[in-house]
DNA sequence: GGCCTCGTTTAACATTTGATAAGATACGTC
DNA sequence: GACGTATCTTATCAAATGTTAAACGAGGCC
């Protein structure tokens, strides 16, 4: 138990209490699988809210002309729709990338989770709170040139994998596609591919068989304007 | 005090009580101006949240290059940093964009009226959700192109004055530059100007003397894909 | 009125990025 | 191993956007 992401990324926002954690391991039992390009979730189109606990998933919405803009990843441990029950926006869903598992909660029960112990109130407002901080730094990054814009994306996978154990030193697994990377970059793939090749050329990294190797993590974060405290890995308060 | 913009938005998370209504009014009751591109607050730096009830201001980031992007507006009746404390991301600023009249608020007053007063708590909850749910719709509207943005953004703009009663039927007081404009668009302010052209070509659009005219708002939110529930206004709950 | 500053507008050119298409490579299925 | 599909890669051309600079206009100040 101590090896779930979802609480030990919830953890980042201060000890739970053993009762606590009880409560969220009871509530996050059941486990689905979500087939690769499904949908997990509709914005307001029920009473349940989503773990993701294995695979790679992302919030999006699609334009009218068919773009997507994917607007977050979501790795395991990451909750979706916590709040959502119709008046926070109609269009968002959440789709599988590859392969998923998830556990649908019941969102009343999570609600009086939150309103009895006031270690689960403190997480669900860390996870809210970083949730917005880091969809603030997307729109910052969307102002910078698409190579500065891959390789801050790469940095904030990098640094969110090694979080919940799935990077090592230099490398990680993504298993999405360039065009997967594009709709989240809001670059054509196309032009992700031409900036991927950019970054290959000056040594920055390497990415074979849906493994991202960084040679020297330094460099890339220098080239990314890459400023970690945006992700609250830090924890709750000062 | 039924025309504070504040408590009038608050107000859109559900009725206040009388109690409530009275202990908000009395938190925010001093008021000092801010000049034109003065900051209003930096992240991480006080134990105060910033309460703008006049003017226009921004949340913005300055990248390496000496580039801004503004990241959301802040209109009166707005918070900021309300749950800032150094862990949420450690550069965002807040900044007038105009002369701006703002209240500074203990962040341990108002942490004290959430944890007593549940509607107070919904409407704080309310707020956050939907900064969140703007943030991720302007991450989506930097994949379209620059006219869509630009008309995405007026009718943000336009509803969201028209809302605390600073906009009428067809036109709104936008007292910014376009330079302004670009750093929200995440555009150079060469291209706001001719994008501008452009819509004022088509009968979209006037702006003169500081005031945008739509003559035909259907029309523009209908070039802009602009749906507006991500606002939110439609208050808490289906 | 004259001057100064700031913002807008327009122009010319450079760069980035998009769109399309074709060839190459990998992977799964039979 | 052969085939089919999806992805990656590269090339070419078109469109969108950035950069720089200059002219123009409005408003404040003396």
């Amino acid at each position: 138990m101590p090896d779930d992401p979802f609480l030990q990324k919830l953890e980042r926002a201060g000890k739970l209490s053993d009762e606590e954690r009880v409560e969220l391991q009871v509530l996050i039992k059941g486990r689905r699988t979500v087939l690769a390009r499904d949908d997990i979730a509709i914005s307001g189109s029920s009473d349940r809210v989503y773990l993701v606990t294995g695979g790679f998933a992302c919030r999006y919405k699609t334009l009218q002309n068919g773009n997507r803009r994917i607007v977050s990843f979501v790795l395991p441990g990451d909750l979706c729709f916590m709040h959502d029950t119709g008046a926070f926006g109609r269009d968002l869903r959440v789709g599988a990338l590859t392969p998923c598992t998830v556990a649908d909660l019941a969102r009343s029960r999570l609600i009086e989770l939150i309103a009895r112990y006031p270690g689960i109130s403190r997480a669900i407002w860390w996870v809210t709170l970083r949730e917005l901080s880091r969809a603030r730094e997307w729109i910052v990054n969307d102002a910078r040139p698409a190579n500065q814009r891959l390789a801050h994306t790469l940095c904030e996978l990098f640094v969110c994998l090694q979080v919940i154990g799935l990077a090592d030193e230099h490398s990680f697994g993504l298993p999405i596609s360039q065009t997967d990377l594009g709709d989240a970059l809001g670059v054509s793939a196309v032009h992700v591919n031409r900036v991927l090749q950019a970054l290959r050329a000056e040594g920055l990294i390497t990415w074979t068989n849906h493994r991202v190797t960084i040679p020297d993590v330094e460099s890339l974060k220098e080239l990314a304007e890459f400023e970690p405290s945006y992700l609250c890995f830090d924890g709750y308060g000062p």
